[in-house]
DNA sequence: ACATTAAGTGATT
DNA sequence: AATCACTTAATGT
């Protein structure tokens, strides 16, 4: 059940997307969630009763290969739904991904069954399922692009500068080995390619942590 | 003090 | 850009 304050923090979160009457319905029906950092709260080949809403923390989109290789595919922030998600809603089938959280997450977890009665009923959910859908197309087609076209280094610190805006902060708590997980590569060129970084002033290194000059 | 894990580096493909 | 093999550095017990 949800209690007054959860209430509270979904109406500051992502009150401003819908009617007034949804937002009711919503907090009739949803639950609140919260998990660790890095934890994964979705995985391939799961099924999924429930839509999830980022209300506040961050998680990571990946997408997992035969061989237990990972690649990142895009991040949630808070108001943001998963579109892999809906669609696993709409077709009945498993999950195709894997959810892990960034930091201290809480979701709002809806039941799916609400998913297609709401899309009849009202046009704020409706709105903002195309939105959603939508800005998850565009997401993918930036790291499609940056597959396709870009030099790893380049990827690299688009990666550095994407955690660092997504956290807030200029410090990056990552090792070398996840981050080479994330972009697919090895850590030994990702070291390398930080080293180089460091050298052009660009980044400080640490044991676990990644410090940036500017954004 | 010792073991473990992260990061750095030269050589090779 | 990736992999191997090895070193060095930082951290936990």
């Amino acid at each position: 059940m949800i209690t007054k304050e959860q209430e509270q923090l979904i109406n500051e979160r992502i009150g401003f997307l819908f009617d007034k009457e949804l937002l009711d319905e919503i907090i009739g029906v949803g639950m609140i969630k919260s998990f660790d950092e890095d934890s994964v709260i979705m995985d391939v080949g799961e099924s999924i009763f429930y839509i999830p809403f980022v209300i506040s923390g961050s998680l990571k989109v990946s997408r997992e290969s035969k061989d237990g290789e990972e690649l990142l595919l895009y991040y949630m922030e808070s108001g943001d739904t998963c579109a892999m998600t809906l669609q696993c809603c709409v077709t009945k089938s498993k999950s195709q991904i894997r959810v892990t959280t960034l930091d201290e997450t809480t979701l709002l977890m809806i039941p799916m069954e609400y998913m297609e009665k709401w899309m009849e009923k009202y046009h704020s959910w409706r709105q903002y399922i195309l939105d959603s859908y939508h800005s998850r197309m565009m997401e993918l087609m930036d790291t499609i692009d940056a597959m396709a076209f870009m030099r790893l280094d380049e990827r690299l610190q688009k990666y550095l500068v994407d955690q660092a805006k997504l956290k807030g902060s200029l410090e990056i708590h990552h090792t070398h080995k996840q981050i080479a997980e994330d972009l697919h590569s090895s850590r030994v060129v990702i070291s390398r390619l930080l080293k180089q970084m460091e050298v052009k002033g660009l980044i400080k290194l640490r044991r676990n942590k990644i410090i940036l000059s500017t954004i």
